[in-house]
DNA sequence: TGATAAAATGTGCATATACACATAAAAGGA
DNA sequence: TCCTTTTATGTGTATATGCACATTTTATCA
């Protein structure tokens, strides 16, 4: 049915939480495309220095990630040298921390990323960006 | 510097579209679940029910999505006998079209998106909702 | 017509995502 | 202590995403 198919594709809260992902994240990926760092990486660089000794549960939590998604995130990051993975006296868990040229790579990135953000505000308008915001939080707030 | 991660942690917009954009997406997979299709061709079902005589560009325009994600994201819907390809006249181009099976399939899913769209309503509360939906609407506007 | 430009699509590669299942170690209790 | 439960993590599989590069076919124009 047309009708029905019409229906979802103008108020389909899915269709248009993930168009607006695409764009957001390909505008925070292209600025941040010298650095050497994906825009999901900076976030876990992010977190991983707000919080000391953290391990993977922490991370995922921070970032509202699942466990094993972070788990595989993590890593190119180990691969580039950006973050150091040891273990715990609880050998259960690993300690996850950023290296010297994990924080020398997060400076540059963190410029693109004031660039990124101004760039979107722009595109989408200070007005909006405003609203955007508080209403984000607010969702957040419930779905943490 | 614990301060400017503090302040990407608190402002970032990619941050919190992609974790509010996992979520939307979880809720309405987990809707979808018993379907046999997920969110992502859900929408593809229906851009390519409403769009007659279809193919990759239209609907990738259509879905504001990247042209090669979509072409990929065919491939399960025309294993499982969703969808349909044919050649055309314009031998670059290649047409797309819904099966019967495909048809019965979106009538399934339907029902279970209309839930989903309920539940995530519910969650987000009626009147952030709405906010959402206008806010949502103005952006893709701008961006497309 | 013949060369060039444009259009439509496909492929290799890398990252991102999450469920189901499995393993190992610590904690707790009888 | 030994058994059970909980905690922390890892892996297999499948989908989703987009850039760079390539191919094929159509359109354009001198």
């Amino acid at each position: 049915m047309k009708e029905r198919c019409l229906n979802v594709a103008q108020t389909c809260m899915f269709n248009k939480t993930r168009a607006i992902s695409r764009y957001v994240t390909n505008l925070y990926a292209n600025a941040l495309k010298d650095v050497g760092v994906t825009p999901v990486q900076f976030s876990m660089l992010t977190a991983v220095q707000l919080i000391s000794n953290a391990n993977v549960n922490n991370l995922s939590n921070a970032l509202m990630m699942d466990r094993t998604t972070l788990n595989r995130n993590l890593k190119p990051l180990v691969r580039d040298g950006f973050i150091d993975i040891q273990e715990s006296t609880d050998r259960r868990e690993r300690k996850i921390s950023i290296t010297q040229e994990g924080k020398e790579v997060y400076e540059k990135g963190y410029k693109k990323w004031e660039e990124a953000q101004r760039e979107l505000e722009e595109v989408i308008g200070t007005e909006d960006w405003l609203t955007m915001n508080s209403l984000f939080d607010t969702i957040i707030a419930r779905i943490k």
